[in-house]
DNA sequence: TCTGGGGTCCTAGGACCC
DNA sequence: TCTGGGGTCCTAGGACCC
């Protein structure tokens, strides 16, 4: 079927959006760090033991994201695999957004390694066209952060994330809106920012392959068949911008989550309990370390098919105790456990979150636990960061960070190991911590 | 893609009320 | 007992992103 590429009716005042994308990002910042390692295999995650990013030379040998590293030995004998330092990532990061704010304020963080930033109206004050205004920033970012660095500029931000991933790594795609019909007739649909394999799917079944068909359907079509958020994309492809670049960077969190995939599978489950636990104490850190409690979490534990299993749990007060949500956890584990079933992960969902200071008081002296506890893990946390991180762990933990220790299969061994500290269970079932220090 | 981990937003439908 | 209609709030879970 032959269809006609016309022009899309255009937004009459259209803005300059530009994305921004790293190019293989982590791999390249250990490449700008380490120059010896320019024109080399370098691949990231190997504490993962999969790869999470790898450079053009890797990928060039067939090296894909995920790939495990005795499969990225055998297709790259030559491959430098590190593991990942966030850290680092970090600063790099910042010193990318900082470099597009010479140029304009209107920066948005959207990733480590990706932003947009709106330059609407800035030729005048820079005299430059938008387009010598999105090279000079390209160059910026390359020379002085030793990468490369991918950039679109566009009408909107769906349009701009279409122009970056046009040419990588390295590019500088500009779409002017008059011509994004010539980009989007390329294009599958699947690959526009926000239609995922759902909406691809339902596409397809209503004739729409490419981006500019979905762009191309009729407004009063799209919205009686697809909802609000494809509306929105579709308005976007028009070159309609409705997503707004917004500057303020991330405050808070609406949840935090914590999972844990562990080999192999187990079915023991004091083992998967002790994982759980784990994963809750790492959530409690972390919700502590930006001063949130959770009035509310969930918990689950992932079948060896990749099934989910849990249960949604309100507490009477906020906390980030691990203790209490150790506790209730417990108490419903055995609704969610199905004997005979292998387990290959648990996780944590810290939910309703709200900042410490502000938690409600309550009438009946709840809080004054409430506080203590918080007291009591606030030293947690001082230990924690004079010794390490799980200096200090609670008991029901235990089974858990010894298998950790114990890199690979030993979960089954580490937890019979825990069974014979047996005045442990009763400090365990009350959740109290227990003070142990890990060499 | 034989499958890691951490997030956000939207919607349908039930509960409850007038 | 059966019948309307309409509003709000909450929750589960889907979908998507990096």
């Amino acid at each position: 079927m032959q269809s006609k590429v016309e022009p899309l009716t255009l937004s009459e005042f259209p803005r300059a959006i530009l994305h921004i994308d790293g190019d293989c990002f982590f791999a390249s910042c250990e490449i700008a760090l380490n120059p010896k390692l320019r024109g080399l295999p370098v691949v990231t995650g190997k504490e993962r033991g999969i790869a999470s990013s790898m450079s053009y030379e890797a990928k060039a040998m067939g090296v894909t994201r995920g790939m495990s590293l005795p499969e990225i030995r055998k297709v790259c004998p030559n491959v430098i695999i590190l593991p990942s330092d966030y850290e680092t990532y970090s600063l790099f990061s910042v010193r990318m957004f900082d470099i597009v704010r010479r140029y304009t304020p209107d920066v948005e963080e959207y990733s480590i390694d990706e932003c947009f930033a709106d330059m609407t109206g800035l030729q005048r004050p820079l005299r430059m066209s938008y387009e010598d205004i999105a090279a000079k920033i390209k160059q910026n970012l390359d020379s002085e952060l030793g990468m490369t660095f991918s950039v679109g500029l566009a009408p909107t931000k769906v349009l701009a994330k279409v122009a970056s991933k046009w040419k990588k790594p390295s590019g500088l795609t500009i779409i002017p809106g008059y011509n994004a019909h010539l980009f989007l007739a390329k294009l599958p649909a699947s690959k526009v920012w926000g239609i995922g394999p759902a909406t691809t799917a339902y596409l397809q079944k209503c004739g729409i392959n490419t981006a500019l068909e979905f762009a191309s359907q009729d407004f009063e079509w799209i919205k009686t068949h697809v909802t609000k958020p494809h509306v929105e994309i579709w308005q976007e492809l028009h070159g309609n911008s409705v997503y707004p670049v917004t500057t303020q960077s991330k405050e808070s969190y609406k949840s935090i989550s914590k999972t844990k995939t562990f080999t192999p599978a187990s079915t023991d489950l004091e083992f998967v309990f002790s994982q759980l636990s784990k994963n809750i104490e790492n959530a409690c850190i972390k919700a502590r370390r930006h001063s949130l409690s959770a009035k509310r979490f969930c918990f689950f534990i992932k079948t060896q098919q990749f099934r989910y299993r849990g249960a949604e749990i309100k507490l009477e007060l906020a906390t980030s105790a691990p203790n209490e949500i150790i506790n209730l956890a417990r108490q419903n584990f055995s609704e969610v456990w199905r004997k005979n079933e292998r387990y290959r992960a648990t996780g944590v969902v810290l939910m309703d979150l709200s900042t410490t200071q502000t938690a409600q008081l309550d009438l009946f002296g709840k809080k004054i636990k409430e506080n203590k506890f918080a007291r009591i893990f606030e030293q947690v946390d001082k230990v924690s960061e004079k010794f390490g991180k799980h200096s200090v762990f609670l008991g029901s933990s235990f089974a858990a960070m010894v298998s950790q220790q114990h890199s690979g299969d030993r979960g089954h061994e580490a937890k019979r190991k825990s069974d014979t500290f047996k005045g442990e269970s009763k400090r365990q079932r009350l959740g109290i911590p227990m003070l142990r220090t890990v060499d």
